[in-house]
DNA sequence: CCTAAAATTGGGAGCGCTCCCAATTTATTT
DNA sequence: AAATAAATTGGGAGCGCTCCCAATTTTAGG
């Protein structure tokens, strides 16, 4: 029960100066049809008295929250804060508030945060969606309702709108060609959920790494996982035990790959010398762990300038001007001592 | 320019039922005196017609934004997201929308965020300062708007407030006290800025733990630094070079500790052999890195939950029953290889 | 000095909803 | 069946602001 003192409106202030509340409208929302002289005393004023202009009545009256939502599935590691960060930054240039809400991996929580950010009627949403995403109508409720939405990492195939992506065939690609040059002969995959389309893109370049330098894939080195930290260990001991078991692994990405070094010395082997391993991302823990953790860098302050930059494009625009572009930023692999 | 196709509202709903809106807008905020067989008229219209709320017209009407603030100095480390986290479920639970702004460690961008917030009405912040932060005029407005705030972490002392943070001071005792014991004799201290309380209650904790077995202080092996990577190197390599070097570093946090622990093996020296590192928060990256961190945590779950509680405890009541309790958590020293 | 054009201001409806109070309908009691 | 109480509904003002259109004032032009 917030008790609020009676807030300072325009109307206060135009009675306090003996003119109308739509002057003093005018002034604080920058019109230029003013003269100087009663913009100047309704600034003046404005400060004085601390006059706060509210928001929420802005919003009724224009119809528009100034406001965008980003749904993410998680935001512990390092990936999405930084992404976050940049879209942050773009939409304060822009003069808009962000939502933030993660899904936590769990289908069922991002449909409730879709419909909170409907409910508060966001102007715009960036999303990535979770591993568990198969149906997609709370994200479809956007297009239909004209509000702009942008993907990027994890997007939605089925949906035509902007997206930003990397290149993570190509990336995949280079990473485990770089293994095959360092002269790794049987190369494991710890692939994600096939849902998500970067598990597939990335098992790809995997596979055609292979192919190109005449590796023959073996299935039994190719597992795919649903990003749960307590399979990861099954997994990678089942590899180390095969009769003729990997001698590089290469992880959809850092955490796995973390987790993955993690488990390959607690079985008293090494990293590179028994088994190499790379993963994908960068996070920022990757340069630090020992040995230090080569993998596919991805740009993620252009990732989230991008997303954010593509989303104010049709906020700005009108829906019949809408493109549906599909950035495809480049990877850059780093090599560290992990393999 | 987001052209909305007419949304539909509580007058629709009312209209096509026959009704007034007065009581569809009873069934839908679930006001108790209205007729069942009503009630299910218009929950059932409202669900066939895709009926959504609108939360900008709720908030204006009710004088409630439903929304709350978290201003934090950055959210890089993992130490903020967790306690984000946290917050975020807690808000959930209440039907709250949280609004999270970094400030970069930067007071200015503090200042433009707290106002971001005042002018989106939030019903209250939650807040954890820059090291820069030294004015708190900012955030007193808060105070003076009766809109509730809760610090957390970093804290503002001159203000009479509900806080949450660790004990620090013990937390810096045990750690220093655990190297005493495992046999250092001169131990470093890299600090934070004096602004900030935590640096002085660490600092505190050291002074003390040292005093207790009488090892006496050694100003040459206390540096307070502001956080800034680039002074770490210049620091630490000062510290080695000395004539008398320390055989134990004590670092304010996480990150400090492990780009100590970098720059001493890059010196050629072992860790923990010539020097014992201990950090303080037990970041995600702190038992991923070479030698694993020993570490002071912090309960971030805990800390998130209850600075949430705290926050919605005001919320809830008429100011002139608001407490101002400040919570202190406790701290648990994680023992690992670096010392 | 009068008139037309330009600049500036005011009035009022409207954004979608809540909530008080009065009106109406239904149930209860004698 | 009348009178009263209880349950349910409707009306309308108000939240703080924007923005269109009309009214007023100022400036320019002849």
């Amino acid at each position: 029960m917030t008790m609020k003192n009676h807030q300072i409106t325009i109307f206060d202030l135009a009675r306090e100066l003996n003119i109308s509340k739509s002057t003093v409208s005018r002034v604080l929302t920058g019109h230029p049809n003013v003269h100087p002289d009663t913009r100047k005393r309704v600034l003046d004023l404005a400060e004085k008295l601390d006059y706060q202009r509210n928001m929420i009545a802005i919003q009724l009256a224009t119809q528009q929250s100034r406001t965008i939502g980003i749904i993410i599935p998680e935001i512990l590691s390092s990936y999405f804060p930084y992404v976050i960060a940049a879209i942050q930054e773009e939409a304060r240039n822009e003069g808009y508030n962000v939502i933030i809400s993660q899904s936590n991996e769990s289908y069922e929580t991002e449909v409730t945060n879709a419909k909170v950010m409907l409910d508060n009627r966001v102007d715009g949403v960036i999303v990535s969606i979770t591993k568990e995403t198969l149906n997609f109508d709370h994200l479809k409720v956007f297009q239909k309702k004209g509000i702009p939405i942008v993907f990027f990492n994890r997007v939605c195939n089925e949906m035509v709108v902007p997206k930003v992506i990397v290149d993570d065939y190509e990336g995949a690609f280079g990473a485990v060609e770089h293994l095959i040059l360092s002269g790794r002969k049987r190369i494991a995959h710890l692939s994600g959920p096939s849902s998500l389309a970067i598990s597939v893109k990335r098992l790809n370049g995997y596979l055609a790494a292979l192919k190109k330098h005449n590796i023959p894939a073996d299935p039994e080195l190719i597992i795919s996982y649903d990003f749960s930290k307590e399979k990861i260990a099954i997994y990678v001991n089942h590899l180390i035990n095969l009769k003729n078991p990997p001698d590089a692994i290469f992880a959809i990405n850092d955490p796995t790959a973390i987790d993955t070094i993690q488990i390959i010395k607690k079985n008293g082997l090494r990293v590179p010398e028994d088994i190499a391993v790379v993963g994908f991302s960068d996070d920022y823990v990757s340069a630090l762990i020992e040995p230090p953790l080569t993998t596919v860098a991805q740009p993620v302050r252009e990732i989230g300038i991008t997303a954010a930059q593509l989303l104010f494009d049709q906020i700005k625009k009108d829906s019949s001007q809408w493109k549906t572009p599909v950035k495809v930023l480049k990877t850059k692999l780093i090599i560290r001592k992990s393999s």
